[in-house]
DNA sequence: CGGCCAACCTGTGCGC
DNA sequence: TGCGCACAGGTTGGCC
């Protein structure tokens, strides 16, 4: 699914929802997860109230008032939706692995068909020494993730630009389509190496991240599938692609009367104007 | 270490 | 209608 924009919104919507309320009950359906649930997960979690909901990367973190904080992926197929208990027309969903039902009378279930995410438990004053967090590179609308800093990050490296700013040790949260959509407005083709980039080029490419980054999360993320918010409203930065997903179609930009072309670049979709992107 | 690629799993949409 | 294949928003572990 889900990059920074969803993974953001769907953070957004959990901390609006849940904040400050107690977990009563906590139904697992399916623990074979990426990574096989804890099988104390229910003990460890009842009874316990939210302190705070917070996104590192493409991971959701709930704090809980007992020095446990979960820790969320929704891989490629995972989503969160939040109902209204006794709902009459509570939505089913074939692949539900985990619910919670909370003291404000709500139902948060996590879905995941393909079942490539994870939900795992750690104890929170350990939180950043967990493997999984420990290693991550800054996130992509800090300061700390600026031109000097990809300059630095792609020297020496003949790999491609693309797979560079997809990987998380170098930036986090830039998945398949915000690095198509990224390097479009930076007018940086996918395939180039990555330490063929100028300076210039790495600054447009810094600040296209953040600025499509910023506007998807302004606009709901993007609801491609039937991927939607906790409350089952849809984004609308799909609407506002400009290459992924549209090969075959002209390039958005009036004088450019070319088509976008899709090439795979490390078994991922990749997609670019080939006029627009040097 | 860098870079490449198979693997994890289920669903969908397309051509025949 | 059904079958087989390509493809899907992520990550990692193993190999050279």
């Amino acid at each position: 699914m889900p990059e920074l924009p969803e993974v953001e919104t769907v953070t957004q919507g959990i901390r609006t929802k849940l904040i400050n309320k107690k977990i009563k009950q906590v139904l697992v359906y399916r623990r074979d997860l990426r990574f096989s649930m804890d099988p104390k997960f229910e003990k460890k979690v009842k009874g316990a109230k939210i302190n705070n909901v917070s996104r590192r990367a493409k991971y959701i973190l709930i704090q809980l008032d007992n020095n446990i904080t979960l820790i969320i992926h929704l891989g490629m197929s995972g989503r969160i939706a939040i109902e209204n208990l006794n709902n009459n027309n509570e939505r089913i969903f074939k692949h539900t692995h985990l619910e919670f039902i909370t003291s404000n009378k709500k139902k948060l279930k996590y879905i995941d068909p393909r079942r490539f995410g994870s939900i795992l438990i750690c104890q929170t004053n350990n939180l950043y020494k967990h493997k999984l967090l420990k290693n991550l590179a800054p996130e992509p609308l800090s300061s700390e993730f600026c031109k000097n800093y990809l300059l630095n990050s792609l020297k020496f490296r003949k790999t491609n630009i693309k797979s560079i700013i997809m990987n998380q040790l170098v930036v986090v949260g830039v998945g398949n389509i915000y690095a198509s959509e990224s390097l479009y407005k930076a007018k940086i083709k996918p395939n180039r190496i990555a330490m063929s980039l100028t300076s210039i080029e790495c600054d447009r490419l810094v600040k296209s991240i953040k600025k499509v980054l910023k506007r998807s999360i302004k606009l709901g993320g993007s609801s491609i599938n039937d991927y939607s918010l906790v409350d089952g409203n849809l984004g609308f930065f799909q609407r506002e692609f400009e290459v992924y997903g549209r090969d075959g179609k002209f390039c958005r930009k009036k004088t450019c009367k070319s088509r976008i072309l899709r090439i795979v670049i490390g078994q991922r979709s990749s997609f670019y104007c080939n006029k627009c992107q040097k």
